[in-house]
DNA sequence: TCTGGGGTCCTAGGACCC
DNA sequence: TCTGGGGTCCTAGGACCC
């Protein structure tokens, strides 16, 4: 087999800093200043502006302890808007398919886009294309990786973003580059995978690159060997051109403060349980299984650590709030213990399936029908007048429990006043 | 004092079957 | 005393991603 003649070519558009940049689409002001996104609960740093890099703050870093360092530096901060964000992100993914019907979204800030149509000396022009347009219409600043394969237009689009160039056409000089690629930074290889190859002398994509596939085969598994073929200019991962319904779905939130009694866990459980089964019920979907789990910090030396779950199969599918709800809360008293100070609790819905292919519920049909349509209006009317207009009793009105935000802008793009203006020109 | 949330895929090992 | 062998299916846990 030749794949000489039928070089694909990926690009990899990926929008930079991108929490960041959509707060800063409404704060100008902060255009060249360190801006930082905090995680839920305000608990760890996961956007930086690339001011906020400098100063160095890392990814994922607990708040507290970047505290002073971001004070000193007047750093911006703002608590996560995750609104926001899904909101840009989709009017980003718009434009993109604007450039080639074949495109991957690949996360809430990147896709993956097949241009293999392009003749060769057109790629490049073709990715500045691609970043004006997003720029001009979203104000999003993105960079773009382009290659044969999805692994390696990732490497050209972590150069493109490290040397600010905006475009990176990853043709020649590939080995060259990929020298100078530290092999943890390759897609695919994390924090266990670099240790090993680490281990046995690879610690560079071109030493990966070369090395023998029996040999990445036996030390790692498929992935590992995908990885290393896809840097051999091999492709092996597909892009994903249609949108696969999620097999699983998980709330989980840690919370503001720690929490003892059962009923504030109950009334957390309650609520998680209740947002899981409207975006279940979103994708036409039901579960035949639900995990019911809690945990206290395993940060905390000084306290017992303690965590556990519980998952439940469900007699029939369903994507029934109350029957859900009914399930969960009996979940969470078997593995509920007293003594405990609880960091965060979660639930995870399982073997989801179409609700139309699910199994006839033979049992009850005239309950199911009415329990369908019941759940329809709650999802109409909470879309209507705000989440949780209607709700049920369980889930807590005051809510002590829940999480930090003590930094939020404020925005909601749903609001007519708070939309960016773009020049049409 | 304070450490996110939501996914996917792979594998080893157990249960079960003939 | 000697205690098969091969297959499938499922699950928990680990590794990875953003």
């Amino acid at each position: 087999m030749s794949y000489i003649n039928c070089t694909k070519k990926i690009a990899l558009v990926d929008c930079n800093s991108f929490y960041v940049s959509c707060e800063r689409l409404f704060k100008p002001k902060i255009l060249f200043k360190p801006v930082v996104v905090l995680s839920n609960n305000d608990g760890c740093v996961i956007s930086r502006s690339n001011e906020a890099k400098a100063l160095g703050i890392k990814m994922g870093e607990p708040y507290f302890k970047v505290k002073e360092l971001i004070k000193k530096n007047k750093v911006n901060i703002f608590s996560s808007n995750y609104a926001l964000y899904g909101d840009l992100s989709r009017r980003v993914m718009r434009i993109l398919k604007t450039f080639s019907p074949n495109v991957e979204i690949y996360s809430i800030d990147e896709a993956f886009i097949d241009l293999s149509f392009l003749k060769e000396k057109e790629i490049e022009d073709y990715g500045k294309k691609i970043r004006e347009r997003v720029l001009k219409w979203t104000g999003i600043p993105t960079s773009v990786g382009i290659s044969s394969t999805k692994t390696l237009s990732k490497v050209a689009n972590h150069i493109a973003k490290k040397e600010k160039a905006g475009v990176v056409y990853l043709n020649k000089d590939v080995d060259e580059k990929l020298k100078k690629f530290p092999i943890r930074d390759v897609w695919g290889v994390g924090k266990q995978l670099s240790k090993f190859y680490i281990k046995n002398g690879i610690d560079n994509a071109h030493k990966l690159k070369i090395a023998s596939n029996t040999w990445v085969k036996k030390g790692t598994n498929v992935l590992g060997s995908r990885t290393a073929m896809e840097l051999r200019g091999i492709s092996c991962i597909n892009l994903e051109l249609h949108e696969e319904k999620r097999k699983n779905c998980c709330v989980s939130r840690s919370f503001g403060n720690k929490v003892a009694d059962l009923q504030k866990l109950e009334e957390a459980v309650t609520t998680y349980c209740l947002n899981a089964a409207e975006k279940i019920r979103g994708d036409n979907q039901v579960c035949k299984r639900l995990t019911v789990f809690i945990r206290t910090s395993p940060f905390n030396k000084n306290k017992k650590f303690y965590s556990n779950t519980i998952t439940i199969d469900l007699p029939i599918a369903t994507s029934n709030s109350i029957e859900m709800v009914k399930k969960a809360r009996s979940a969470l008293k078997k593995i509920y213990k007293p003594g405990f100070f609880y960091q965060k609790a979660g639930i995870i819905l399982s073997n989801l399936k179409d609700s139309e292919t699910s199994e006839f519920n033979l049992f009850s049909p005239v309950i199911e029908k009415k329990s369908k349509k019941l759940m329809k209006a709650i999802d109409y009317t909470n879309m209507k007048y705000g989440r949780h207009a209607i709700s049920i009793a369980n889930a807590g009105i005051s809510k002590r429990w829940k999480m930090r935000r003590e930094h939020s802008s404020g925005i909601d793009t749903a609001s007519f006043a708070y939309l960016p203006k773009v020049s049409a020109s």
